[in-house]
DNA sequence: GTTGCAAGATGATGCTCGTCATCCTCAGAA
DNA sequence: TTCTGAGGATGACGAGCATCATCTTGCAAC
C-alpha cells in the first residue's frame, strides 16, 4: 500500500493533530499508541515511520496542542482594547470550552501532565505562557506597565482555574455559576469603578 | 507476620496517606499498587486485605486529598478578614506550595485527574470546590451577598490557575513572577481603591 | 499452651502497551 | 514495463501492572 510523498505529509500531520487532540481531553498517559493510530485509520505498526518514540510524539504534540490552543488568545487580540478582552472572557469560560478540552486552550488542558514531565514539553509551555500574558497585557494597556501586568497575570491565572475547576466538576449548578461568576468578575474589573 | 487490630488499622492509615500524596503529586494514573505498598514497607499481595479493588483505594485516596488540602483555606478562616484573606493568598501562592503538590491544595492538584474520571471522585470535588468557595466569600463579608460570591470565584480561580500554570512552568523567572503578580494583583483587588 | 483467623509475603496469571522484526504493496524513477 | 524503496500491516516480544491463589506467621480468644 506504498504511498506518496504528499500522502505521507497528510498522514503525519493527521496523527499530530489526533494526538494533539487527545493529550488535551484524556492527558499525555491516556495516549496509547495503538489507540491513536486506529483513530487515524491505521495500525499500530506504521507509527515508527513517522516517530522515533512515543516520547518524541508527546513532546510534537504537546507544542502542536499549545498552538492551537494559543488561537483564543490570537483572535480575541484581533480585535483589541475592552471589546477583545469581553470576547476572550466570554468564549474561554463558555460551558462549550469547558466540555470540549480536545479543542481547547492547551494551557489549561495540558498543564498538569506538562508538570509532570521534564521534556522539552516545559520549554514549549512557556513560550505559549509568556506569550499568551502579553497579548492579554496588551488588551489591558490602557493602564501602566506594572498594573497591567499583574492585571494580566490575574486574568489568566483566573481563566485558567475556572476551566479547570470546572471541567472537574462537570456539568453542574455550581460549575455554571462559577464561570458566569467569573465572567463576571473579570469584566468588570480593570474599570475601577 | 500477623499484626493487631490497631496494627491493621495503622497500615489502612498510613496505605491511604501514601495514596493520597502520591495522587497529587503523581496523578491517578500514576498510583502503581505496588509502589505504594513498597512505599509504605510492605509488598503488593496485601494490598487486598485492606481495598477491593485499585479504583476503591482511588476514590477514598481523592476524598482524603481534598480533605487534607482544605485545611488551606481552613487555617485562612480561623484568622478571618482582611488578615486571613492575605495570609491564604501569600501562603497558597507560595514557591513551597508550587513545588510541593503533594502536601498541597487537592482542588488544584487533583483537578485534572477528576476531570477524565466518572467516578465518585467527582462527588467529594464538588463539596470541597463548595466549601473553598464558602470560606472564601466569609473572608470577604464586608461586600454584598453577590459581589462576595463573585469575588470569591475569581479568588478560588485565580488560586488554583496560578498554581496549575506555575506548577507546568517549574521555577524559572515567569514562575515565580507570576506568582508573585497574582498575590499582588488579589491582595489589592477588593478594596476598590 | 493450643488453635483459629487474618495480615502480609510470594509467586503466578492475564492484560495492556511500547517497540521491533518482518512481510506486503504501491509510487516513482529508469 | 520493470525494479526498488518506503509506507503501512501483521505478529511477536518484553515490561509493567492489577488481581488472585496460596503459604506463612504471629495475635487473640479459650
Amino acid at each position: 500500500m506504498g504511498a506518496s510523498k504528499a500522502a505521507k505529509a497528510a498522514t503525519h500531520e493527521r496523527i499530530l493533530d489526533i494526538a494533539a487532540a487527545r493529550i488535551r481531553s484524556d492527558g499525555i498517559e491516556g495516549l496509547a499508541v495503538a489507540d491513536l493510530m486506529k483513530e487515524a485509520g491505521l495500525t499500530h505498526g506504521g507509527f515508527y515511520r513517522h516517530f522515533d518514540s512515543q516520547e518524541q510524539l508527546v513532546a510534537e504534540a504537546a507544542q502542536r496542542a499549545l498552538v492551537q490552543g494559543s488561537e483564543w488568545t490570537v483572535a480575541a487580540g484581533r480585535h483589541g482594547g475592552r471589546q477583545g478582552y469581553a470576547n476572550l472572557v466570554d468564549a474561554y469560560l463558555s460551558a462549550t470550552h469547558r466540555d470540549h478540552p480536545e479543542s481547547g486552550c492547551g494551557i489549561a488542558g495540558i498543564a498538569a501532565d506538562v508538570a509532570r514531565t521534564s521534556g522539552p514539553a516545559r520549554t514549549s509551555y512557556t513560550r505559549q505562557v509568556r506569550e499568551c500574558l502579553r497579548i492579554v497585557a496588551d488588551l489591558l494597556g490602557e493602564l501602566d506597565e506594572d498594573d497591567a501586568e499583574r492585571e494580566a497575570a490575574l486574568t489568566v491565572s483566573a481563566l485558567v482555574g475556572a476551566i479547570t475547576i470546572t471541567r472537574a466538576l462537570g456539568d453542574s449548578d455550581i460549575s455554571r455559576r462559577l464561570l458566569t461568576d467569573v465572567r463576571a468578575a473579570l469584566k468588570e474589573r480593570p474599570s475601577k469603578d
